[in-house]
DNA sequence: CGGGCGGCCTGGAGGC
DNA sequence: TGCCTCCAGGCCGCCC
């Protein structure tokens, strides 16, 4: 569920209410998520921590505590991270608790278990193997059309699985990559160390366009996702081809169509992306 | 080696 | 309000 901008919804709407708070104790009710959560280091390395800052890096949610430690928390597909007041009943999924003095507790709950809540020692942010290797930020200054043209050179690979890989450009699935697509006018089987220079601007502009639209709008909302405070996001209404099979294209009026690569499905307008 | 694809999980939707 | 099948927005690791 959650790509760049449902992450920095999460990032926002958290930042603010835990700024300062001091972590109580932790309670790890299932460890089995994506990496088994290391139940004793989190008890040693949270408990009287003050939260210092809540980051993002691509979608990865990292709360910098006084020690100069990470809790760094993935929400996978299905994930939540939320703070709740402490009387609110857990539910089910709710796999992490942690309690937050003076705010209630911060729940991470993910039903398919694709997430991941971890500990990142001082200065391990940098060699970390899920951090290190991570590609451009979109919304980072230095991010352009031409970084992304230098990126994609020599790559025969579809310009969509280009954009979804997180090795080259960070926070874009399979919602946004059809919409950014859509937006510059690009088909998604392009090649995309062929593209040229005007079309990697279109399309730098295009993804920074949607991803900031989406993130105005508190993030798209299918099924359940929900910000820190559980309120949904409306980008769904704003969504142009993604889930719209059948439907009008809003720029040319033809049908938008859907096509399953590498088991993914994509949604384009044949009419007005090439 | 770059890149395609299966697998990890649960729950919701839709067909019967 | 039953049962079954299919599908899902991410990521890793195996394989060619």
């Amino acid at each position: 569920m959650p790509e760049l901008p449902e992450v920095e919804v999460v990032r926002r709407s958290l930042l603010p209410r835990i700024v300062g708070s001091r972590f109580g104790s932790v309670r790890v009710r299932e460890a089995r998520l994506r990496v088994r959560v290391d139940r004793s280091l989190l008890c040693r390395e949270l408990p009287g921590r003050t939260v210092l800052d809540v980051r993002r890096r691509a979608k990865y949610l990292l709360l910098e505590l006084d020690t100069g430690g990470l809790l760094m928390v993935h929400l996978g597909m299905t994930g939540h991270l939320g703070l709740f007041p402490a009387t609110e009943p857990l539910r089910k999924h709710d796999h992490v608790v942690i309690t937050v003095e003076g705010r209630g507790e911060l729940r991470f709950n993910d039903a398919r278990r694709f997430g991941l809540v971890q500990w990142v020692a001082p200065g391990g942010e940098r060699s970390h193997p899920r951090l290190c290797r991570l590609g451009v930020e979109p919304l980072a200054p230095d991010f352009s059309g031409t970084l992304l043209r230098r990126l994609a050179s020599g790559h025969r690979l579809p310009v969509k699985n280009f954009l979804m890989d997180s090795r080259r450009v960070v926070g874009i699935g399979n919602i946004y990559a059809s919409e950014a697509l859509w937006n510059a006018g690009v088909h998604p089987a392009r090649p995309a160390g062929r593209l040229s220079a005007a079309r990697w601007e279109r399309l730098a502009t295009a993804i920074r366009q949607v991803l900031s639209a989406s993130i105005q709008q508190g993030g798209t909302t299918f099924r359940d996702f929900a910000s820190a405070d559980g309120s949904p996001g409306y980008f769904a209404l704003h969504l142009d081809v993604y889930d719209r099979k059948g439907e009008r294209c809003r720029r040319c009026d033809r049908t938008i169509r859907r096509r399953v690569d590498s088991g993914r499905s994509t949604y384009y307008c044949p009419g007005c992306q090439h």
